[in-house]
DNA sequence: GCTTTGAGTATGTTCAAACATACTTCGGAT
DNA sequence: ATCCGAAGTATGTTTGAACATACTCAAAGC
């Protein structure tokens, strides 16, 4: 009937499998909170072992996507979207994993004049041209964070790149510059009227705030960016070792 | 002196593969880049399926901990990320540069059994008893961080130590442990009644909420730990260095 | 000498089958 | 009517087996 799994392909049938449930759990009811079939009647319905379709199930499982349940069923997760470091703090990157479609709803660049904060950030006198990139990104069900960077003159952008695309690997492919460096400052701060709007939430409503300069591998400063996280169930993730 | 694994055990068979592959690895020879013994191999030794053990193996090959290489072997993964912070984390250490005063406002530590998440992050049975340590801290000004932690029995506290020094300080003393692996999730969240008013915050205000898990320097986790910031004018501040 | 071929090795894929366990539900006993 | 346990359901675990594929290395062929 409808999807289906070639056994011929050279492609890994639990891969088929995975692949065909990412397309079926776009499904609204599969959002509504819908079981999957079970697996004994998938397995049959494609003509496979149900041990493939664990295989596959599992792989979708194990990027959160999925949540199984003993003896009830599996059905698709609350999203929860959580950064991990592996990324490098990219969101295009973190969003592709899940399987979930990164949405720009606005995407603006322009030169302006640094004010104090990037001006010392960059070590520039303040008034310098600088390339500002202003980002509010998320998914299809709605904006996810509102990303301001301010990009070092050294750098040499025109402003006519593609931000389109994931920025450190523009960046890298453009110019040759390699972030490597983060330091980074977090805070939880109340949403003001214009960017509750933006966010589309109430508000007063909890953000997430991220304020950091990226650092090449010569150490020098390259970007400062602040990023506002909605805060409904998204995490930071980070690993910390002291040496 | 072999690494065993006990079948009439209720955990798992591949989970104990996972946990033994995880000890295993740490080994010098294995950061070194040596391969681990074969699928066969293990399985043979440990008397269980070769699919069993791939099973555990694949768990840590999800995580990036091992590369699996077709016709090679697997070995252990070449780590990418490393994060370094500068205060690592002590609030003490933090005030007392402040030059401020840290006053603890609530302090409380008493035996509790283990919840599933607890239980998880230090691998034991839910419901074994382990210390709690809740303590509402801040300076004269008023409240500002509200911590609760859970320490792995395995440090064996007795509840009666010192808990108003420096925590970490305190226990590499005592006990002779070392923090030297924080994994964290940092979220911003809104004060729910109770939580704001312990804060001495409005209900709804933001709060930066971080959780963590600690490791030593075998690797082995010791603390389990949830903070909640009070929002206003709070930072958490952390450098990353990409390898 | 250099290339090709092939045997050997270790992981990758897939199957069928059995039993374990958590959860749901429904019917019977109190 | 309420409580409890048994039957049913769907996932969880484990096994053993067979064949596929990528890689290594060395011997045979030019």
């Amino acid at each position: 009937m409808k999807h289906q799994v070639d056994p011929n392909s050279k492609v890994p049938l639990h891969s088929q499998v995975e692949r065909m449930l990412r397309t079926l759990i776009r499904q609204p009811e599969y959002q509504q909170g819908a079981f999957l079939p079970k697996e004994v009647d998938l397995a049959n319905q494609l003509g496979i072992s149900r041990n493939t379709v664990r295989h596959g199930i599992s792989k979708l499982v194990n990027e959160g996507l999925l949540v199984r349940k003993k003896g009830v069923g599996t059905k698709v997760a609350q999203r929860k979207v959580s950064t991990r470091l592996d990324h490098w703090a990219s969101f295009s990157g973190e969003m592709k994993a899940k399987g979930m479609e990164v949405v720009n709803y606005e995407l603006e660049s322009r030169f302006v004049p640094a004010d104090m904060e990037v001006a010392e950030a960059f070590q520039v006198s303040p008034g310098t041209k600088v390339l500002k990139l202003s980002r509010l990104r998320g998914t299809s069900e709605g904006p996810s964070l509102l990303s301001v960077s301010w990009f070092h003159p050294r750098l040499g952008l025109s402003g006519q790149e593609d931000f389109s695309q994931p920025l450190y690997q523009m960046l890298e492919r453009e110019i040759g510059v390699y972030p490597t460096v983060s330091r980074e400052e977090i805070s939880a701060i109340a949403a003001e009227k214009k960017l509750a709007s933006r966010l589309e939430v109430r508000e007063g409503a909890p953000i997430l705030f991220r304020r950091r300069a990226v650092f090449d591998s010569d150490g020098k400063a390259m970007e400062f960016n602040k990023v506002y996280y909605q805060g409904e169930g998204f995490t930071y993730s980070i690993d910390i070792e002291r040496k």
